[in-house]
RNA sequence: GGCCCUAUCGUCUAAUGGUUAGGACAACGGGUUUUCAAUCCGUUAACCGGGGUUCGACUCCCCGUAGGGCUACCA
């Protein structure tokens, strides 16, 4: 028998009163992985698309992998991502804690469920012949099973022993996956696994269902990794008589060769690092809410709100993605392009060299150009860096005379000229409307009369001594006009030495 | 070894039996331009292979192939 749905995979709020309710439960282990927050990203937009709750919860029940700070770590790469959650560490909910070590007396009355009603033992091996066992099945080529050395009888459990759960019933599982459809796996996906370790902690496989029960969650969204894994859920749930919630299995991240799932050696970052590196958390949103979902449209940039409500589960690819940091960079690009003055200036800020603050007016009027140049917000610091493409603000670099002559045609005389004209129509623009349209218009019909290159190259240079700028005019004004006409004083005397 | 999942341009993806296989990133070319960038316009580029089913398959089925996952007192 194929399990259908048990509700409808959208709007259960809506249509029949059940309140979605999704989980992100990462391990603390001090790393936060681009596919984690994947996988947090797509719990949470299916809960509040369907005004449901949200929870974080923290899995911490292996004590040797836990990482000190993981679940301020944890909490802050969500936050910066807007990613909010109803019930989570700092937040109990009716169920209590939402920290899986705070929990151990929950899971100690569902191992005694268990117990009493046969479905679990204490494991009489030592875990050396555990291996021993693991051992001769792999050299006779045959799939370890632990439920092949079940003991006949159930010792007392005192705790000190691993508690295992005995399957209820040796059989074929199917079940159904809101993304993959029917699923099934073979009798050899069962086994006696470990409920409670020999610590006192729980496993991933035992303390998640409860919690899942007891956090009455009604979708789980995981990465498929888990799917092998299922049939032992769904058998712990025959022995437990409830009903398992809706699976939905999110496609894995790739490397982008797709020659293996992305991990931390193949360059995976903690998605913090993108913060570091200047990327809006609007950006890293939207990159990764595209990957293994699409709304069917040809809409690309989504604001969080937008994703709330496009989302649909039915929409999630079934297919392996990867992560793409060109495409990253496009999506950030175009956020920053949104940014207002102000938002581009706080998030400029830490950016910023010593000798440029944001309340500067050079700064301020240097924010258009930067903020259509920028990529990533550390980008500032190259551009504005000595050999930026703004790096002539500071001061101007040491230039030759030469470079003054535009090379299509070096005269001096000429470009003295020029400048002194130049020099002149600029001297007689008001400071208060000095802007680079202003400078531009006031120029425009020299340039097009005496040559642009002829009157704009020299000008460009005698602002910038280098050769990659923005236009004359826009150096003009981030400059000032007084910076710009002594600047142009120090070009011409440079020309008088050719 | 066993079991499971997946397969469209280089990348992210659309298509749910009938399309010139669409969009985006990247690449390339062009317009604009004193330089670089930005921007605008355009071009190149894909159904993993083989069998079925069907009047008709990217779409459904089977077999290969390739990739991924699980096979822990990790999650």
């Amino acid at each position: 028998m194929i399990n259908t749905p048990i509700i409808d995979t959208n709007n259960i709020g809506a249509d029949n009163n059940v309140k979605v309710v999704t989980r992100f439960a990462p391990s603390p282990t001090g790393f936060m992985h681009i596919g984690s927050i994947r996988t947090a990203l797509f719990a949470y937009l299916l809960a509040k698309k369907n005004n449901g709750t949200f929870i974080l919860r923290i899995e911490d029940t292996d004590k040797d992998r836990e990482v000190k700070g993981s679940i301020e770590h944890i909490s802050q790469s969500l936050k910066w991502l807007g990613i909010d959650w109803d019930y989570g560490p700092d937040k109990p909910g009716p169920f209590g804690s939402c920290v899986q070590s705070e929990r151990l007396l929950t899971y100690r009355i569902f191992a005694q469920k268990l117990i009493d009603k046969g479905y679990a033992y204490p494991d009489p091996y030592t875990p050396a012949e555990v291996e021993e066992f693991r051992k001769q099945a792999e050299a006779n080529k045959q799939p370890f099973l632990y439920r092949n050395h079940r003991p006949k009888t159930f010792e007392t459990w005192d705790g000190t022993k691993p508690l295992r759960f005995k399957v209820p019933e040796i059989k074929k599982y199917h079940w159904y996956d809101a993304v993959r459809g029917n699923l099934e796996a073979g009798e050899e996906a069962l086994d006696d696994f470990i409920l409670i370790k020999s610590d006192g902690f729980p496993t991933y496989n035992f303390a998640h269902i409860i919690d899942d029960l007891n956090m009455s969650v009604t979708h789980i969204l995981r990465a498929d990794e888990f799917i092998s894994s299922t049939p032992r859920f769904l058998s712990l749930y025959d022995a437990l008589e409830i009903k398992p919630p809706v699976f939905v299995t999110l496609p894995p991240i790739l490397r982008e060769d797709h020659t293996k799932k992305l991990g931390k050696r193949d360059g995976a970052k903690d998605v913090l690092e993108y913060r570091t590196e200047g990327f809006l958390p609007e950006a890293v949103l939207n990159l990764l809410a595209l990957i293994g979902w699409n709304p069917g449209t040809t809409q690309e940039l989504f604001s969080k709100e937008e994703l709330i409500k496009a989302f649909e589960i039915e929409k999630i690819q079934r297919a392996g993605g990867s992560f793409n940091e060109e495409k990253l960079a496009w999506f950030n690009h175009q956020y920053i392009a949104k940014l207002s003055s102000e938002n581009f200036a706080s998030h400029a800020s830490i950016y910023l060299p010593e000798w440029l603050s944001t309340s500067s007016p050079v700064f301020k009027r240097a924010v258009p150009t930067l903020r259509e140049k920028v990529i990533k917000m550390s980008d500032v610091m190259d551009i504005l860096s000595p050999k930026g493409e703004l790096g002539f603000i500071k001061e101007l670099p040491v230039y030759s005379s030469e470079m003054l002559l535009w090379k299509k045609e070096p005269d001096p005389v000429a470009s003295i000229t020029h400048l002194k004209k130049v020099k002149e129509i600029i001297s007689g623009l008001a400071e208060k409307t000095f802007s680079s349209e202003s400078i531009k218009l006031a120029l425009w019909p020299y340039a097009e009369t005496a040559g642009k290159g002829n009157v704009l190259w020299p000008l460009r240079m005698a602002l910038t001594g280098q050769e990659k700028s923005p236009d004359p005019f826009v150096c003009a004004y981030i400059l000032g006009k007084v910076e710009t006409l002594e600047r142009i004083d120090k070009a011409l005397e440079k020309l008088k030495e050719l």
